[in-house]
DNA sequence: CTCTCCCATTGACAACCATCAATGAGTCTG
DNA sequence: CAGACTCATTGATGGTTGTCAATGGGAGAG
């Protein structure tokens, strides 16, 4: 992993400031806070999430058409919030109604302001 | 943009439920918070930035090598946090110094918890 | 001035992503 | 059951992105 260490010369006298904790954040961690993060960095996503979250429930019918994109356009994004886990949806009859998942985003949210 | 409404019929009868507000977030305003989430949506620079905040500065000498990537690598994520406003650099002597932008990071989270 | 060091930029490439037309899988209505 | 409707999936395509080797541009050391 540190191919430097490899060199017999004793680097550390020749570091210019102080070494930073390596893992502050986990691999593992950072990877899945990403999916998260990355599920938000969307525009369309983020009018499609804002739209859901301004009511307890959506249905679906009411998001193609103010998103101005395909039914399968939103369809796939629902999908990539709802594996992010920022939405649920429940298939009520003919239609699928949306909600958010506050405790989610909260999840997010502690990450910027601890 | 509304291929629906060509049609001569009254589709407001047949709708399943209210309407929602069309622009709860706008296409701009979406637009420029999706810079902020996609630059939080990338493992790398999620340590990156966990790095920078964990101390007061960093340099990036500190930062190529517990990441384990290559310096072109580096150089261009510290570019995207930057461009995004969540980071500033400042060139001092040799090395460059990064510190975070805690109001841009409020700006988000603000966002997912109003 | 020259040499070394740190960082940015360029170029290239593979992987991923957003988008939509077409199609499929269920569900309600008549 | 038959037709209409809602949503998911597939396939294809143009665009974006993460990555690194190679190169460039300044700043400090000698």
């Amino acid at each position: 992993m540190s191919k430097r260490s490899l060199e017999v010369v004793d680097d550390a006298v020749v570091q210019c400031c102080s070494p930073l904790a390596s893992d502050v954040m986990t691999e593992q961690e950072a990877h899945d806070v990403a999916r998260i993060f990355s599920a938000l960095g969307d525009p369309v996503r983020l009018r499609l999430l804002s739209m859901i979250a301004s009511t307890d429930e959506a249905c679906s019918c009411n998001l193609e058409e103010p998103l101005g994109k395909s039914q399968p356009t939103v369809s796939h994004h629902t999908r990539i919030l709802a594996e992010a886990g920022l939405i649920v949806g429940e298939r009520r009859g003919r239609w699928t109604w949306w909600r958010v998942v506050p405790e989610r985003l909260d999840v997010a949210a502690r990450l910027l302001r601890p």
